[in-house]
DNA sequence: TAATTAACGCAATAATGTTGCATTAAAATA
DNA sequence: TATTTTAATGCAACATTATTGCGTTAATTA
């Protein structure tokens, strides 16, 4: 049976405590010497695993997981990620509906929609003139 | 000026006949000893950043590298990619439409969309009995 | 054909991810 | 609570993937 250890707690609530997605090294660094690296490795494996996070593949090809709130019980990947050039954060939009409509013969499994651009709080921060 | 060497030739060519979208890896274990591993590296950045070829992130975060037959002048990213669990394999789904209604404040750059399931062919073998 | 310099090869290094195995500790149970 | 079980960890080694610097090669221009 899982345990919970003091590795997968920290790093859970890590991500939780996120307002975006991250990344292995990210979650490694900030925790510091609370775990060995492998230990990240496999912990996010373990958490994907059971569904109490999600990972994410950005444009860049850089593995990130989050926490989705919105998800309470059951995890839906199927919505859009938007991913911002400036601040490099990543987060879920998940209002957004798309339909698919795969061709013939083709079986679905599962969707990976990343939308790239300038999000909203970068978008402020430049119009205000602060930086 | 941007020179045609051999490497950047064959790396191209290699690119235009496969059917689906080739990593760096498959790019330089096919191609053998014509070039540096290195070199391989820079000509797909060329590649990309000519527009000739484009790159796309596959599910697992491994890149991938097609040149897009549909795009005849300019390549229109905003398309759709499939991804087969079965043979692996990347292609264009390029009739697929979708709607993008970003939240108030944010700006649109580029969109990755890649659909995971079993591909039209891998269906076909599966149904036929055959593997 | 000579000059220019983009592109290359090679070596070194960094970053990222994986595996095996002995040890530790979470939780089940006696 | 003490003991047992084994999931989870740490550590070392290794594999893969990506990047950088620099001297050399060769594609193009003059």
């Amino acid at each position: 049976m899982a345990r919970n250890t003091n590795a997968k707690t920290q790093i859970l609530s890590f991500i939780q405590n996120a307002k975006k997605a991250v990344s292995h090294a990210e979650i490694h660094h900030s925790l510091g010497d609370i775990c060995d690296r492998v230990t990240v490795y496999r912990v996010l494996e373990r958490l994907v695993k059971e569904d109490s996070i999600h990972k994410i593949v950005n444009t860049d090809g850089v593995l990130n997981y989050a926490s989705c709130h919105s998800c309470s019980t059951v995890h839906d990947h199927n919505h859009v990620h938007f991913s911002c050039e400036k601040c490099k954060s990543i987060t879920c939009l998940e209002k957004i509906e798309f339909d698919i409509n795969l061709p013939k013969n083709y079986s679905f499994s599962e969707a990976f929609f990343t939308i790239k651009g300038i999000c909203s709080s970068c978008n402020s921060v430049e119009n205000s003139g602060v930086n």
